[in-house]
DNA sequence: TGGTTCACG
DNA sequence: ACGTACGTGAACCAG
């Protein structure tokens, strides 16, 4: 028969380095290495389809074949923590999967698969031996085929071994692999081998006698340096042990018949269970596993369970009779229709519950009174994506109102970073089970026989109920973790006012940008021209590959830096190459002009909406830290600091007659820093309004504050900011081009002088290791699993983040409270004005002309006085016709 | 799709 | 000795 065997241990390995560091159940379980591994597995499947299938696992030491050498054990390498948690839960997994493995007391892995091989070989079967560790070749014969893996980026590549193709690679039998590893050693295996005798001279020798006993007996005839030969003399006895060690013992005794490891249905309600704490939501689907038909006694909480009514609301009369209970509920659990023309509401009182299912096309009546009143003030409403809702009620006109509870922002707060946060998926987290199980109204026979028609229908009730059950988990989860007020004060008002932005939108001078983009498509042009004569030859300047070529080997200019995958051409390389070269620089000004063309040009041309405006989204739930994001397009990035960018500044305008004000937070990270450390230096410095970078500039550079240089207090600008960041003294070094040492020196004594912000930096990094996360003054929370890696840059990158997220996330937390104050206010003093971008420490709001003063004083006033700190909160108003003039 | 580059705070 | 600043989104290339 055909067998596969898989040495466990090595594929494990492999795939715990070769996938992303960061894969982990909500609960903190590491699975990036038992994820890797089932993929492998998966795929070797695919490609072998054998008949037998068998995994090996070393059985932990003392490993009889290495006792002989002490040094063995001292050396060898203790498996990562993360690592070694995911073992255990490995072996179940393949257990559940209903795959034999493999482990015998004082034997290695590659022992029992050489067994195994032998010993399928012996009954006329053949057998692939599944490994990345090339020891493993030895075991290669007519019977036996070894499959190295290599897992690359998450990439996983297979190379299939013959006894042709490793003789064609190394030009010996495979058995002499243990002679050569007996010369060369192998230090990841801990085998010595001849001191001095590298892989070269080794490969050399064997051409010449195969084996080291040969090797010996032929001592004096081989043809070798001098040198070489003393070393084979004196390291003989070494040989003779590596020998030993690079052996894999074919004789284990193992009861094993080839039979046993034939291939076997899943043990389904296992495996269910298992890849369901594992997170694996995908696998469960690719692996055609089926919910477990009996409750799992693990499953964490059980969504209501109630009987419930479904109404058909079909008009204004039995809404007259509805609405009053309704409003009189806690809550209802809302969910609309994609186009809005059908909605779901639901409320439960007792154990009873009501489901309505209310149509455009079936009401009788007006129907948009119907939202009018649903989203009114009155009917306090839980939802699952509220902002959205907002939006799409706003284009049917209705300001939406009333919302107690949003489960996507609440899952968002409760975790940050987790990515997504669909029904499907939260349902996995937070219910510990699949849809079909939380959705009280399905029959599995009767809904299959539904049409498609009636099975979305069916679904979408059952979604309904979801957010329900959602709604209990996640409210009591927030509660306890103190983020309710986060969520009904900040993220919940918010909403409205997003999509109030978003709507409104932002006009644009279309006629200006396309002027501007036809004299960025001249110059692009004319450089493109230039810099091909400079080239002799014509090529695709923004091909990272190709300009490497071009640069680094045709014109022979120093490559400065590597990449993954060849040279690296950014601007910090291509800014000091630029005086070696004319073409340097004409590439940067090619990058710039086209990066402004096709990003922004091209890019805000393309989503002009047909009012004149552009309508970005504000995302709020997608940053680590609480920050808004924009997309499609994202107005948070338009260019400022070089002129030619900040032209596109001037293509936002006001209409006609109207003006745009432009508010932003003086310095806000730092001052929040000041408060959050409580370091009085810093505080003093702010409560003075002297100018920051300067009073930095003046204590770390030892002059009077009026005799700081403006290069001294670029570099102290520079040193305040990575402070915030958690900066080494390396990468400070890098910004402001200067030698480690004197960047060193510089932190130190922004250290001296600052002595709070270090006991800060130290403490808010202790506190995140101590309790898993770290927060801001509003109690927004972010998980820093890193903090706890074994590896040195996951940790780092941790610290890093624990001292930056307070501060960028409080700085979120401040002007998203501030949003909520001016929208609020403007509307209490009856001005048109109103809010279009929000651009992370600054507001812009268009508004008719007259109102001009009053609103920048007004923005200044709510976004200065929205918090009570230990230093000022300085905000700067001005105003323009574009966004240009006004910032 | 992942990698690189570059725009912003 | 490690490998080097936090948070984003979009365009383009290469496989």
């Amino acid at each position: 028969m055909k067998l596969m065997v898989i040495d466990g241990n090595s594929i494990v390995n492999r795939a715990f380095y070769g996938v992303s560091q960061n894969l982990s159940t909500r609960e903190g379980l590491p699975t990036n290495a038992i994820f890797g591994f089932v993929n492998i597995l998966l795929k070797l499947l695919e490609e072998e389809k054998p008949e037998g299938l068998a995994v090996a696992f070393d059985l932990k030491a003392p490993t009889f074949r290495h006792l002989a050498y002490e040094g063995y054990k001292a050396q060898r390498k203790g498996m990562p923590e993360e690592l070694a948690v995911q073992m255990p839960v490995l072996k179940r997994l393949l257990d559940a999967m209903n795959i034999r493995r493999y482990e015998l007391e004082g034997w290695e892995a590659d022992d029992l698969l050489g067994t195994m091989a032998r010993i399928n070989g012996e009954d006329g079967g053949q057998t692939v031996v599944v490994t990345g560790d090339k020891d493993s070749l030895q075991l290669i014969t007519d019977s036996t085929t070894v499959k190295l893996v290599s897992t690359r980026m998450g990439r996983t590549t297979t190379r299939n071994m013959t006894p042709e193709a490793f003789r064609e690679e190394y030009g010996f039998d495979p058995i002499h692999i243990i002679d050569l590893k007996a010369l060369m050693g192998d230090t990841s295996d801990n085998i010595p081998g001849v001191k001095g005798i590298g892989e070269k001279t080794a490969m050399a020798l064997l051409a010449q006698y195969p084996s080291i006993d040969d090797l010996y007996a032929n001592l004096d005839t081989v043809e070798v340096k001098p040198a070489a030969r003393k070393k084979l003399v004196e390291g003989e006895g070494d040989a003779r042990m590596s020998y030993d060690l690079a052996t894999i013992h074919c004789e284990a005794p193992m009861d094993f018949h080839p039979q046993d490891t034939l291939r076997q249905p899943f043990h389904n309600d296992q495996l269910y269970q298992l890849l369901l704490e594992l997170e694996f939501s995908k696998l469960i689907d690719k692996l055609g596993v089926r919910p477990t038909s009996t409750p799992s006694p693990e499953i964490v909480e059980e969504p209501p369970k109630f009987q419930v009514d479904v109404v058909d609301l079909t008009g204004e009369a039995q809404l007259a009779q509805v609405l009053p209970q309704w409003e009189k509920a806690d809550f209802v659990v809302v969910l609309p229709l994609p186009n809005l023309d059908g909605v779901t509401v639901s409320l439960h009182e007792g154990e009873r519950g009501w489901l309505y299912d209310v149509r455009s096309s079936r009401y009788q009546g007006d129907y948009h009174g119907f939202l009018a009143q649903l989203f009114g003030p009155g009917v306090k409403k839980v939802a699952h994506g509220v902002k959205e809702l907002c939006e799409r009620l706003l284009e049917e006109g209705v300001q939406a109102q009333g919302f107690v509870f949003d489960t996507q922002l609440a899952a968002y707060l409760l975790d940050p970073t987790a990515g997504s946060y669909e029904l499907s998926k939260l349902s996995m987290q937070y219910l510990k089970r699949e849809l079909e199980e939380s959705r009280p109204w399905r029959d599995e026979e009767a809904f299959g026989a539904l049409s498609d028609q009636m099975k979305a229908q069916t679904a979408w009730y059952e979604d309904n109920a979801l957010i329900g059950a959602l709604h209990q988990v996640l409210s009591r989860r927030l509660e306890e973790l103190g983020m309710t007020e986060l969520l009904e004060d900040m993220e919940l008002p918010l909403c409205s006012v997003l999509a109030n932005m978003e709507r409104r939108g932002v006009l644009v001078d279309k006629g200006a940008l396309s002027r501007f983009g036809q004299m960025l498509t001249g110059r692009i042009a004319d450089t493109q021209k230039e810099i091909y004569a400079q080239a002799g030859e014509e090529f695709n300047i923004l091909s990272p590959k190709q300009l490497g070529h071009i640069l680094f080997e045709k014109l022979g200019l120093p490559p400065i830096k590597k990449t993954k995958t060849g040279y690296s051409t950014n601007a910090e390389v291509l800014e000091k190459l630029q005086y070696q070269h004319p073409i340097v620089s004409l590439v940067l000004e090619y990058r710039q002009l086209t990066k402004l063309n096709s990003t922004y040009v091209e890019g805000l041309s393309k989503v002009i909406a047909p009012d004149g405006r552009i309508h970005t989204s504000f995302q709020n739930t997608v940053t680590a830290t609480g920050r808004l994001s924009s997309t499609e397009p994202n107005l948070q990035n338009i260019p400022v600091r070089t002129a030619l960018g900040a032209e596109m500044r001037t293509m936002f305008v006001a209409r006609p007659g109207w003006v745009l004000v432009d508010a932003d937070y003086s310095q806000i990270e730092l001052r929040l820093l000041a408060h959050m450390s409580g370091d009085e230096a810093m505080i003093q410095a702010f409560r003075d309004g002297v100018d920051i970078h300067t009073v930095t500039a003046s204590q770390v550079f030892g002059v009077s504050q009026d005799r700081v240089t403006s290069d001294m207090r670029r570099a102290a600008k520079a040193v305040n900011f990575g402070i915030v960041y958690g900066i080494s003294p390396f990468s400070l070094s890098q910004d402001i081009h200067v030698s480690v040492a004197q960047a060193k020196s510089y932190m130190e004594k922004y250290f001296e002088h600052y002595a709070g912000v270090r006991a800060y930096m130290d403490g808010v990094v202790e506190q995140g290791k101590s309790q898993g996360y770290v927060s801001t003054l509003y109690g927004r929370r972010r998980w820093l699993p890193e903090l706890k890696s074994s590896n040195f840059n996951t940790r780092s990158f941790g610290e890093r983040v624990a001292l930056n997220m307070p501060i960028q996330g409080t700085a979120a937390d401040i002007i998203k409270l501030a949003m909520i104050r001016v929208e609020q206010r403007l509307e209490r003093e009856g001005l048109e004005a109103q809010l279009v971008l929000q651009v992370h420490d600054e507001l812009i709001v268009e508004c008719p002309q007259a109102e001009a003063q009053q609103v920048a004083q007004l923005l200044t006033q709510e976004m200065e006085g929205v918090a009570q700190l230990s230093v000022p909160l300085m905000a700067e108003a001005k105003v323009g016709q574009t966004w240009a003039e006004a910032h």
